[in-house]
RNA sequence: GCCGGGAUGGCGGAAUCGGUAGACGCAGCGGAUUCAAAAUCCGCCGCUGGUAACAGUGUGGGGGUUCGAGUCCCCCUCCCGGCACCA
């Protein structure tokens, strides 16, 4: 049921209102900062395009070649909450595994080292942001992999880093390839999958242990934004770096041997059938044989066992292996290197242990109308300040037209142009607006207290919080649900709310995929049609309305922009709502995704109208055994009266409630359905119903009893899915009490227990024969009466068995 | 590319702890009912061979562990979700 009485809408002021108070008090707290960051910037249009509108690195309105721009942004420190996020998760039961682990691989908390570089002495105002130690200039470098910093040839840096435009000063061609590395998306996808470029800046660093002068070159997959902007390359024990290495004839230097691969090794040599892949960063191919690849890599075999290793995914601290041509750290292990070389950094003062998170500052600046306004004036004598409490809210305007470039905002007077709070000097208002993730982040919260106007929330939240049972689709599994987690934190060490987590359990939802259909106009817009208006035959799909084909663009998630999202109002207006909530149930568990398709609704549909119709052809049965009871209230239905086979029905009718309530319990609602068709199916095998004026019939009353007794139980399990149905029959057959307040079926376990089981009989685990014994039988026993079976017999041909398998209650497994 | 999930008949899916693969339903085929159709009811229904009894085979592909693997281990392929501005 829903609560309309608590309803809001994120776009009112009454709500943005509060996480405008929220940003001033964490702006001041220093949650939330300015800093640059990196946009996709559409030349033509003059815009910010999301990732979603770079299309193969053009824009996908204009078509435009995408630019990375750096631009002012305001971000939430969510960084500083990683270890409680992390750890967090552990107190959270309720949530899906799944959920939980690419939470944490998102946050990727790795220990490593950060160390440096030195750079030989140039101009330092060329190096102006470089971190600088000791006087000295340092490229800093982060790498979980310090253990392989002997073998360390060249490093790579951001085209936006310092030492990079330093370089390019008097390089044209670099400065021309730093330009290039420019375009394009900032989407980490398209940064993983281009084709990795790179040119060397001409300059050497000097290797922090040896000295050795290490080329700097410029990579397009190194970001600037990430880390230190600079990484170490190894090429012999990385593959992104062998790839590097490979293209552009850099040397590898091999610096681990790992034992256990070379044992691998030798254990497919022998076999020599043995299909294995060989990884070395770049596609090889596939070898035959192990003799195939030492043909092949030769000497280099050890690599070859290194990306054996990859390509086996083996987690690194599972690593046997330990250092080689690697001086004073020769044969010392995985950690133990790490932790020598960590140590020897140190001393020289280049570098230290750091734990390093994947996770990234949360950037919410929108150069979007549409949004909660960012509540921050500028003033060219105070800076950033935020709007005081008693101005908030801070409105946005409803009567601005947006013509296709950039934010209106921008080009309202009466909206920027405004009066600094702290000098009262004319200053600007910030147009951006935030990031919808933010009202997301926050609502589940308000809910307790929608009409409160003297703050964000009041004690009712309390009350109500943390929030018992939440339900989403497993595409936000990181995004929302980790915003929603920290904005709870902030919120609790805001003194607003006293629990740490938002949700208790959580339920993630597959995804409902559907076909997209599309036309493409000459310029390469394509405008997409639903699969309701589209006819599909023989593969070949036209437009209902004008009969004109359509281009099948694939499976995926139902959404507004690809325009495949289905109605459910269609199957409710056909079929009724209790027939779409049971067919919908009944297609797939909940966290499964689902092709949607309604065939087979008919069926869910027919099962209703058998339901119904049970009902019906019993109604008079039912009312008089109710009648019965009334004027008999000592008669109670007992199985004992019962014949075996309406005991038989009985069993089955108690074994599927006892299945449906245990798939409720794993919230598999698909089999709860499926349990409730056996059980009408076993109610119709009930001998048809006495005719009226028969009953009482003594004789019959069990009969009658159990029919009464099983749909009532189907009714109570199949309220929750199907409620009106059940709910209407509950009543018309004059069960008592409601059926909301009736309680759950108790399960008649004494009904399930049987005399004699039925066990299976296999003869060298093949399915040979049945046998029938004794509930309480031995093992003994068993095993006798399976020797002595039929099929035994035949299969077994005079000889001794070599082994028997009693599983009990399941099997026998007789071994020749 | 990286992280998470998935693949079982013509289709959606079931199989609880490694123990009868295909529950339940859809579609299909055959029959009953009907003047006829719809609706309803009954039966059959993985694949191959066989009139049949039955035999072989079968859970994306390859290998392994086990008396026994859809289920556990290793590798591969394909599909779906996410990758920080779709939300």
């Amino acid at each position: 049921a829903i609560d309309w009485s608590r309803e809001l809408a994120t776009c009112k002021p009454d709500y943005y209102r509060w996480e405008q108070w929220l940003f001033t008090r964490l702006f001041e707290k220093g949650v939330i900062y300015k800093k640059m960051a990196t946009v996709n910037w559409d030349p033509v249009d003059a815009t910010v395009l999301a990732n979603e509108q770079v299309i193969d690195g053009r824009g996908w309105r204009s078509g435009a070649l995408v630019e990375k721009r750096d631009i002012p942004m305001y971000f939430f420190r969510i960084t500083q909450y990683a270890d409680e996020l992390l750890s967090g998760l552990d107190k959270l039961p309720g949530w899906p595994e799944r959920v939980k682990t690419m939470q944490a691989n998102w946050i990727g908390k790795s220990v490593g080292v950060r160390l440096a570089f030195k750079i030989p002495p140039i101009p330092l105002h060329a190096l102006q942001g470089t971190l600088s130690k000791g006087g000295e200039s340092l490229l800093w470098v982060f790498t979980t992999r310090a253990d392989t910093l002997m073998g360390v040839t060249f490093v790579a840096v951001a085209a936006e880093h310092p030492l990079a435009t330093r370089a390019a000063r008097d390089n044209p061609a670099l400065a021309a390839f730093i330009a290039e590395c420019k375009q394009g998306s900032v989407a980490e996808a398209d940064m993983a999958t281009m084709e990795k470029k790179g040119m060397d800046t001409g300059l050497k660093v000097a290797h922090p242990l040896t000295g050795e002068a290490i080329p700097v070159w410029v990579g397009n997959y190194v970001l600037m934004s990430y880390g230190e902007g600079a990484v170490m390359a190894v090429p012999a024990h990385d593959f992104r770096d062998f790839a590097f290495a490979e293209k552009y004839h850099l040397p590898k230097k091999e610096v681990f041997l790992d034992s256990e691969i070379l044992r691998q090794a030798q254990i497919l040599e022998d076999k020599s059938q043995g299909v294995f892949r060989v990884e070395r960063g770049i596609e090889i191919g596939f070898l035959n044989a192990f003799n195939e690849a030492m043909a092949v890599y030769g000497d280099d075999l050890i690599n070859v066992g290194f990306y054996f290793l990859e390509a086996n995914r083996q987690n690194i601290e599972s690593c046997k292996g330990s250092c080689i041509n690697s001086g004073k750290y020769d044969g010392l292990s995985h950690e133990a290197a790490i932790d020598a070389i960590a140590a020897d950094l140190a001393a020289l003062n280049l570098g230290e242990k750091k734990t390093q998170f994947r996770l990234r500052d949360w950037g919410i600046s929108r150069q979007r109308y549409w949004g909660c306004p960012i509540p921050i004036i500028h003033c060219d004598s105070c800076g950033d300040v935020p709007v005081p409490a008693e101005q908030l809210p801070v409105v946005l305007p409803e009567d601005v037209v947006p013509d296709g470039a950039g934010n209106p905002l921008n080009r309202r007077a009466d909206f920027v142009n405004c009066n600094c709070p702290k000098c009262g000097a004319p200053a600007r208002r910030e147009t951006d607006t935030m990031d919808t993730f933010v009202e997301s982040s926050w609502y589940y919260a308000r809910y307790a207290c929608p009409d409160f106007d003297g703050g964000m929330l009041d004690a009712r939240a309390n009350k109500w919080l943390p929030v018992d049972q939440y339900i989403g689709g497993i595409e936000h599994a990181i995004l929302h649900l980790l915003y929603a987690r920290f904005f709870h934190k902030l919120m609790r060490d805001e003194g607003l709310v006293t629990s740490d987590e938002p949700f208790v359990n959580l339920l993630t939802q597959g995804m409902v995929i559907a076909d997209t259909f599309y036309r493409e106009t000459p310029d390469g817009k394509k405008t997409w049609f639903n699969p309701a208006d589209v006819e599909l035959r023989d593969g070949v799909a036209t437009c209902k309305s004008d009969g004109q084909p359509v281009i099948v663009g694939g499976t995926e998630k139902m959404s507004k922009s690809k325009n495949n999202g289905v109605d459910p109002q269609a199957l409710i207006d056909l079929y009724g709502a209790d027939t779409a909530r049971l067919f919908t149930m009944f297609a797939a568990p909940p966290e499964q995704s689902l092709e949607w398709s309604d065939a087979g609704v008919e069926g869910a549909h027919r099962f209703l109208k058998r339901v119904w119709s049970f009902a019906y052809e019993n109604h008079a049965s039912f009312i008089l055994l109710h009648d019965y009871r009334r004027k008999n209230p000592g008669k109670v239905f007992d199985w004992a009266d019962a014949r075996d086979e309406a005991k038989a029905l009985g069993r089955e009718i108690h074994l599927n409630l006892k299945q449906a309530q245990l798939d409720y319990s794993k919230k598999q609602f698909n089999t709860v359905v499926a349990a409730c068709m056996k059980i009408l199916n076993s109610l119709y095998r009930i001998p048809a119903p006495v005719p009226q004026g028969e009953f009482p019939d003594i004789g019959t009353f069990p009969r009658e009893a159990l029919k009464a007794e099983g749909f009532g139980i189907l009714l109570r399990v199949l309220a929750p899915i199907a409620p009106h149905i059940a709910e209407t029959l509950w009543n018309e057959l004059g069960y008592s009490p409601a059926l909301v307040e009736a309680g759950w079926p108790q399960v008649n376990e004494s009904l399930l227990v049987q005399d004699e089981i039925e066990l299976m009989l296999q003869v060298n685990g093949k399915l040979r024969g049945q046998i029938r014994v004794a509930a309480t039988a031995t093992r003994e026993a068993i095993e006798a009466a399976a020797l002595a079976s039929e099929a035994a017999q035949k299969y077994l041909e005079g000889k001794p068995p070599k082994k028997v398998v009693v599983v009990p209650g399941r099997l026998v497994n007789i071994v020749v």
